[in-house]
DNA sequence: GTATGAAAAACGAACGCTCGTTCATTTTTG
DNA sequence: CAAAAATGAACGAGCGTTCGTTTTTCATAC
């Protein structure tokens, strides 16, 4: 007769996903050895076959357990604003807040996008898509202000500039030009995104 | 006394360079083995070491001799234009168009990224920030029309939507999200940087 | 509370394999 | 003919995974 889950049990796993998204994150996954996720975790290495049937399986249970889109999408969903810009600017600063609480994640994703070939991403993305889209399509047919009709463009341009507020600042900005920008670096894209590089009476 | 150069080695080094890229984007650097190296090179295992001291000077040498920013850089800092949106359309057409042309370097600059820490992207980054920065300067300081005087938040995001860009262009959108987006995805993005998502009268 | 015993978990040596690199040798080059 | 280039077997190391065994856990019966 089968024996039902154990504490222990749970809290080996936990630490093998903890002790794994920490060496993927710093090294990667290839360089990544089962036999240093056994000693961070601190067990055997045969231990870890009772909890992962491999090393890639503790990968997309690391995606899957500790991915912060469960958090988020409801709060971006559930973002309030009457006019487009204050729904956007709302979402967005929800977005960076939750989003900086787990930065180690970004990275994993772009380990998952180089070594997998982001597999296991769009996978996501395909369960994302279809809830965010139509919030998007709401904002652009019942909101008036946008310069586009499109809501694949809403969407997109929404969602690229907070890739590139976090790569740029995370990834690359910090180690090369870190005191070019000033501390509210979220702030200065939200409005860039907003309103535009140039004055409106150029345009 | 040494010889000189011969056309033979060199034309197998870049063999090997070639054959390497190919692997390194496709699987990337940990997954790539010498000897899949050697294969697509078409030579014997050992002979990679007559032009290279180790894996990773393959792909140092690849980072060095085939960035296409060697080329995209002149083309940039020579970019003309009356006004800064002229000067930032012209800069950013002829990136888009001469990147375009290398879309697979992308993938090894994100590769490099995950793999090496952005180590060589970094150093890279810092031969060529002070060149394109004064660039950026003078276009704050002479020009009217921006709505921001600090050159850094210019630099960043400009290259920040291009980084946007090219990442849901190629790497995620065309998966997932391919059908939502128009063809002229370049000049929706360059159109959203000038001019914001907002109409000017609601801002 | 305590003893029981089967399932769960932990252990670590061992297996088969691939890795990057070296090296003695042969072939090609100019 | 000497330097350069190519060869492929061999080396030591590390890899993911397996497996026989021991230890721990915990619902159950006392």
């Amino acid at each position: 007769m089968p024996r039902e889950k154990s504490k222990k049990g749970e809290a080996t796993r936990l630490a093998i996903e903890d002790a794994a998204i920490e060496l993927f994150m710093e090294q990667g996954y290839h360089a990544t050895s089962m036999r240093q996720i056994a000693e961070r975790a601190g067990l055997a290495l045969g231990g870890i076959y009772n909890h992962f049937s491999s090393k890639e399986a503790i990968f997309e249970g690391i995606i899957i357990d500790k991915h912060p889109y469960k958090q988020i999408l409801p709060l971006v969903l559930a973002a309030e604003g009457e006019t487009a810009e204050e729904f956007l600017s709302n979402a967005f600063h929800i977005i960076v807040e939750e989003l900086g609480k787990q930065r180690e994640f970004i990275n994993l994703m772009f380990i998952e996008l180089v070594e997998f070939k982001g597999a296991h991403g769009a996978m996501m993305l395909r369960e994302i898509a279809p809830k965010v889209l139509p919030v998007f399509e709401k904002i652009v047919k019942s909101r008036k202000g946008l310069r586009t009709t499109n809501p694949a463009i809403l969407v997109r341009s929404f969602f690229g500039m907070i890739i590139s507020y976090f790569i740029t600042e995370m990834l690359i900005a910090n180690s090369v030009l870190g005191k070019l920008m000033p501390k509210n670096a979220a702030d200065a894209y939200l409005d860039l995104y907003l309103h535009g590089i140039l004055k409106p009476s150029e345009s």
